[in-house]
DNA sequence: CGCCTTTGACCAGCGC
DNA sequence: GCGCTGGTCAAAGGCG
């Protein structure tokens, strides 16, 4: 069975160290079911969602001073999703007006994308190959967070899976980094690949 | 045997 | 300065 096809709905925050425009609300079009990785396809999100203009306003005054400062709000976009924020136009306003106010907490800046997803499973299927290095429990949450790391040699991406407490049926998976290679998946040439692909691109 | 998950310990950032 | 919290490490065990 395919973990992937348990995905119905995906909704989530994405921002982007190089493209300091490219941080924003999203929600994902019928026939995306999972998130872009790489900033070009984060663009075409955003071309394609006029929609939420508003919302993506928001985010993007919270940026400029970000950017400004050099810094980047690691922990409060966690927070925000964990908070369920994700959804509601009144709370990404009240989101954003918060993450002005972060310190800095580390310098290191990864690209990062988080997203929530309706699935019954934690770890989806997005064709590369992840290590588990860690789980906790984090406060004001019913479900731990796993934290998974790209085994391929080189590739630096992260990945945190949690589940909402108040809709343990959501998944939010947040991507830190850019990964270096092709998802893996496809190396057997088996039938697996074939609907994995039209699943993603 | 190699790769993976589990899990407690440790560390660093942050708020008070 | 101290305690809390999130993130990571690494040893141990499990599984194919």
């Amino acid at each position: 069975m395919s973990s992937t096809s348990q995905a119905m709905l995906n909704q989530g925050l994405f921002e982007d160290q190089d493209m300091p425009s490219q941080m924003g609300f999203y929600t994902s079009p019928p026939n995306w079911t999972f998130p872009p990785l790489a900033s070009e396809n984060l663009s075409t999100m955003v071309t394609k969602h006029q929609d939420v203009t508003s919302l993506l306003g928001e985010f993007e005054a919270a940026s400029v001073e970000r950017s400004s400062n050099n810094i980047w709000p690691w922990g409060e976009v966690n927070q925000y999703v964990g908070s369920k924020r994700c959804l509601g136009d009144d709370q990404l306003g009240v989101a954003a007006m918060k993450m002005k106010k972060v310190k800095a907490r580390r310098k290191v800046r990864e690209p990062r994308f988080c997203f929530k997803t309706l699935s019954d499973v934690d770890v989806l299927d997005d064709g590369y190959k992840w290590r588990k290095y860690g789980q906790k429990v984090v406060k004001n949450t019913l479900h731990p967070r796993s934290y998974y790391r790209c085994t391929q040699d080189n590739c630096r991406v992260k990945k945190r899976v949690e589940r909402l407490a108040e809709d343990p049926r959501m998944v939010i998976t947040t991507y830190e980094g850019r990964h270096v290679h092709s998802p893996s998946h496809d190396m057997e040439g088996s039938e697996g690949s074939s609907h994995l692909n039209n699943f993603f691109w």
